[in-house]
DNA sequence: CATGAATGAGCCTTCATTCAT
DNA sequence: CATGAATGAAGGCTCATTCAT
């Protein structure tokens, strides 16, 4: 009962920052909603901002490892990366878990604070490096690339950030019906065979692979490489 | 002179909430720097919500059509695409004009209000209408795959949308300089081929066409369509 | 009426910093006595630190006058000593205007704070030049004596500001029916013979001048000067 | 060591109180100064207003002797005032000892509270009744004067407490070098020598004794008794 | 057309205090 | 002997808004 107050705080505060943004969560309707009084958030976290960074770190502690797991295992790099994309999905969605952990992260990556630097290096880079590890498994000397084969990592985690990110929009877009059926596998499934596809390590999206092959040969002999 | 003040106010406003937010631009802020009294927002927009609504139309009123143009034009479907991903790009990095229209369109995308709706059906889906001609008309039929081709969509505009959302975390974890160098045709370059590769109309990012097409006659050979 | 209140708030602040300190004083309590909102102190006056430098300018403004007019008269130096010792006094127990003036000056040089340099050049060293000023011309060259002079300044001024720095004190030690009858004058009187007194322009304050010559005759014989 | 923690939470609180006076200090930076919990005030002494108690008596035990002792030594008049000012001015200054002991008394004197009256019987009326007493062996009968002979008294005392109550303002007037310069022993002086002429026991400030004997004849000649 | 004056609600923070342990 | 936990009250400040002019 002694730290249950403290942890308390901590989740409610969580979620409102989430939710509404350092600026828009007030610690009133935090500590209101905690069932605590304004000044038991300035005695266990000295600050707002002290709050919210608690709450950062809160967030980074466990979600980094389901995608990272990816990179150090022993399976075909294909299959790796499959794996990153839908972990790096499935801890967005985590229905058990606390849902601002990654809403939080995100947040903070859209719209940074004093914090942010420190969320890079500690969060975002190390997942950076693990795509980077796969993608280079996959495709040697990607690396070497233009920008250092940063643009190339880009593609892939926009396409997983996505559907965090823009959700509201694409819910919309979809209507909520199609938006409901939308699944985080069938949208892992998806990114990861466009990704394939784009580095040349599998079929391409809409075509069946007799077509992509007459295709490409015709492409082959006319020499037309862009 | 007569509407000066009001178009020198919607011009701050834009900017200011673009910037920081609804919340966190404050009207007081708005009006010192346009040089008026706290009172002349609430006499030429009624209220800081309404202000908030103008601004955004006023977003939405122009910059639509650079992208727009790639979906009508008669060039092949290929010359399209890029067209469409390079002036999405350059929507968002135009120096000449109001920087802000972009960003506020943006961000309202990311945090949602009342008015996102209205956004979506004036602007967004727009948008979305004449990327998925084109990509029908790049290989035809995607429209009625899975989920209605909303994800391969989704899949060529996350990639553009990426570079500003994220702007801040790609600066830091590219570097200062590398991020300097990145330039909106460099982007563009990338995010077409990209996505060509992956729907089949383009060779890979990092392989030479030759050895793509060794690789997958083997695998076609092997049968082996994961 | 359109400058009332904000010429209410400065006095009643004005009377609260004198009384209470800067911090004592709380702008809730001197809006509710001004009869206005907590936030019409920060519409006039920007700061609860602005507001107190405004009262303390409005303090210095007037209340010089009094004592320097002393320094500047044609009377003989004895006279202007007294008018320059009255004045002063007077100006603390002023009943017709404001009282916190003098009050909050002396509070400001008991505990200084940022404010207190721009109030020693713009009102304390005057009087203090004015002050210089009589006392050379009462015995010329006691400002080459040691220190230059200050010390027997300060033996003045201390005498005068003694009265309304302890004054409670002075009640408590005299009663409250003694410290009643004591009046402006009757002390103005007693500082200034204890002064001349002192500089060897008057007689010393409780013996009679027939005593005093005989004693410093005895004195002078015997050579004997501590 | 058991009073230890008591002892020191009351050094620190008394230094405190001195420097920031009673409003200004709070319990949580004198707890932390310490090495204490919030509580340990709370525990040791009941109140905020407790602890100011007892440390104004704390300041109040030993002070007194230094000045007093002048009263009661069988030296003559004249010597034991001069010890009385050099006593009181080096109670301020003590380099060796708390210095806050008599900061804390000087400002309950300037910022009464309802602790002054104790203080006032028990530490202030005892020195001036010491005070009295020389000034009564000096000039017999001063203290059937006008007033009681109080004025007297308090145009000795306040030269000396001048030097405290206005220190700031001192080094800002003289400027920070001449205000170094300023010695206890010269301030002693200059106030016992001062004070010595204004009762007719002794020679005038800045004129030689010869030349006051002079103008003193050519005065007392002239019947300008004023 | 535009503003100065004034306000109520809300913000974050600090404070002295209590109480169970 | 001493503390950690928790709180109510108050403090200074900012905000969007209204209204008479």
């Amino acid at each position: 009962m002694a730290e249950d107050l403290k942890h308390r705080l901590l989740q409610v505060a969580g979620a409102a920052f989430a939710r509404r943004g350092f600026d828009g969560a007030s610690i009133r309707d935090i500590c209101r909603e905690a069932g605590a009084s304004v000044a038991a958030i300035h005695y266990h976290f000295r600050d707002k901002r002290s709050l919210y960074i608690t709450c950062l770190e809160a967030a980074q502690a466990e979600k980094t490892h389901l995608a990272l797991l990816a990179a150090h295992a022993d399976a075909p790099a294909r299959e790796r990366l499959r794996l990153f994309i839908h972990g790096m999905l499935a801890s967005q969605n985590a229905p058990h878990k606390p849902a601002w952990h990654m809403e939080l992260i995100l947040q903070e990556m859209v719209r940074p604070t004093d914090a942010t630097g420190v969320l890079v290096e500690r969060f975002i880079r190390p997942m950076a490096s693990a795509l980077k590890e796969i993608v280079e498994d996959l495709c040697p000397g990607v690396s070497e690339s233009e920008h250092g084969g940063w643009p190339t990592g880009f593609s892939i985690v926009s396409q997983v950030l996505f559907y965090s990110t823009y959700s509201p929009i694409v819910r919309l877009l979809m209507g909520e019906d199609a938006f409901q059926r939308l699944s985080v596998d069938a949208i892992a499934d998806h990114i990861t065979q466009f990704t394939l596809a784009a580095l040349g390590k599998g079929p391409p999206l809409t075509v069946s692979t007799a077509e992509l092959a007459a295709e490409l040969a015709a492409e082959l002999a006319a020499g037309k490489a862009s």
